[in-house]
DNA sequence: GTTAGCACTCGCATAAGAAGAGTGCTAATA
DNA sequence: TATTAGCACTCTTCTTATGCGAGTGCTAAC
């Protein structure tokens, strides 16, 4: 068990080494507020806190600088949430006060005000489509050979494709199609939809149209697209920005990572809700060795949610953006509440 | 004017200067192949052509580097398409032999292969949605207040907007009212739409629909917000490969640039047709002081174009942008107006 | 238990020297 | 006259040396 002393030595090092980048001294500890014990008696308290694992040095004579199970303990047990100036708290709440009818709209909007405040790198997590349900699926023929499909969801997500027709196949020919998906196809959320498909609705559009087959892989390959669409950036290049990130390779490294959108699913951790930090190696991966990742979840109806998560050094301003979090989550699970099925 | 040997020269100069980035020096050009001429009559010859500005210094005894005039003229007089590895032409011809539907998918792809092939950054304008014709309008209701309103082109586009519905607006008045919208303004391009919207539609519907102006509204966002939609990115994080790109601040300056999609299409000269190269200063931006940028237009349809641009360091291997270039931009022209209006 | 004092370590910045690449000029050569 | 060999000179880069300063760890005194 740590003392006080010993508590409020790491909160001032994380504090310190947060801002400047630079390891902390125990002169310039000492000379900080609150302090009154002096310099050696910190030496002493710092060679302690380093061999319980807490701290590390840069080389033999340099000051200390937090360990990853430093900023751990620091996350889980010195975080006291800090008084955000008006001013930041107003643009987010500024966000949710246009009437926006449009998910998308907002929640990209959230990743480019989050990244400017925290000045690290916002992903956005849009809601999972493929638990919308259908509301309506159309076909409209552009061409003897071609038509789109479109399969309006309940909150309003649309996805479309366009589709090669079968020739010789006629306009009253895709309405009864058209009718018959709507009827069989209703309200099923868009996962199953490919297997309803097959099973509830192939067999009766055998029976009244003619090659629909094409046209139903066509429907397939679109419920199965979207999975990647609903990821949103903000201030991509704000990594440039670090100190730490002078490494090029790194640099490169993580914007492959943070680009390739199937990766970026494994940053978040779904299951559990609320705030949740993840300190260098914890986020198991290489590129992310010296990164920190903070995700927050929000609702956005009954039963999905979305997420959101900041990528900054480990060596984070950790209270600064834990609470810039709860102010946006808190903000955009209110806003899609609210009008919950009113929105995407 | 140049003589045939200051022509040989700083052909060699840009050529090796482009593999190597390293400045060319006397005696590296006369080990070079079909150089018949000592080093000493290289020295005198760079030192003209230094004079006439084609060629530079990095200090007084390093070899020679090309300056912007020199790579002018090099891309003006020099620059033979050179012979591509059947394999890369291969890879691009692919992409098209694949029946490929959707004119995003193939843009998409298009981009990556050619920042493969290149390891430049690539940038890719779609069709202008503007010049689009209406297809077909189509109003889904969602809950009592609110619906998805979509706009289906000529060309399998689609737009799509959630909107609030005024209270008490019943499906048969949303009916009537796609009714007399699809009469009225099926064939119009968008960006005719808000027009002709409020000149024709307007007041029939004023006269048949109560208070569809909120609904107008909403009709007119949708039209006038596509504008930026059609810019797909490939290889962005390859230009951190790049030697001339180790000054980070460069680099931020260069992705703030190009992830700005305002900014992207000034980066392009629709007007011309062809193959253009600018380089350097010649972008008039400051962030492409040391980029060249390569940009080939295709034909999408009789009355649309699009657009890609290559960027990459001033020492860009002009030669075989240039061809993959030719190669993608003749493939993307074909792909396209070989299935005229069956494609988005 | 706390603190002052001091020797010691290490990184960093600056300088100095050596090596190497390349130039420009001069004088010799074809 | 055009070309080339030779050579002194320049400038970068790499290495090594040196000094400075920040910071530690230990010891002894308070």
């Amino acid at each position: 068990m740590l003392t006080n002393r010993q508590l409020q030595i790491l909160q001032v090092i994380v504090d310190d080494f947060v801002m400047s980048a630079q390891p902390v001294g125990s002169r310039q500890i000492a000379k900080k507020e609150g302090i009154t014990f002096s310099a050696a008696t910190i030496r002493n308290e710092m060679a302690d806190l380093e061999e319980l694992g807490f701290l590390e040095k840069t080389h033999t004579s340099s000051g200390r600088v937090p360990s990853e199970q430093g900023y751990r303990f620091y996350v889980d047990h010195l975080l006291k949430p800090q008084v955000i100036s008006g001013n930041d708290v107003n643009q987010i709440h500024s966000l949710f006060e246009k009437q926006m009818f449009e998910a998308e709209k907002v929640i990209r909007e959230s990743a480019n005000i989050l990244s400017e405040l925290t000045t690290y790198t916002t992903i956005l997590l849009g809601p999972d489509v493929k638990k919308h349900r259908v509301k309506k699926v159309q076909i409209v023929p552009l061409t003897e050979q071609t038509a789109v499909a479109i399969i309006v969801t309940d909150n309003g997500h649309v996805e479309n494709r366009v589709l090669p027709l079968p020739s010789g196949f006629s306009p009253s020919e895709i309405e009864k199609m058209v009718n018959i998906l709507n009827d069989r196809l209703v309200g099923v959320p868009l996962h199953d939809f490919q297997m309803k498909l097959e099973t509830e609705a192939l067999s009766i559009l055998k029976q009244h149209v003619n090659a629909a087959e094409s046209i139903i892989q066509s429907l397939v390959s679109i419920s199965a697209n979207q999975s990647e669409g609903n990821v949103y950036y903000g201030g991509k290049s704000n990594m440039l920005n670090q100190p730490e990130f002078h490494d090029l390779n790194k640099v490169r490294m993580l914007m492959d990572l943070i680009d390739k959108k199937s990766q970026v699913h494994t940053l978040f951790n779904q299951q559990q809700s609320g705030i949740q930090i993840r300190i260098g190696s914890e986020n198991n991966h290489l590129a992310m060795e010296n990164c920190s990742v903070i995700t927050a979840s929000f609702l956005l109806d009954e039963e999905q949610q979305g997420a959101i998560a900041i990528i900054g050094p480990t060596r984070m301003d950790y209270k600064r953006v834990v609470t810039l979090l709860e102010v946006m989550r808190n903000g955009l699970s209110q806003a899609f509440m609210k009008g919950t099925n009113d929105k995407l």
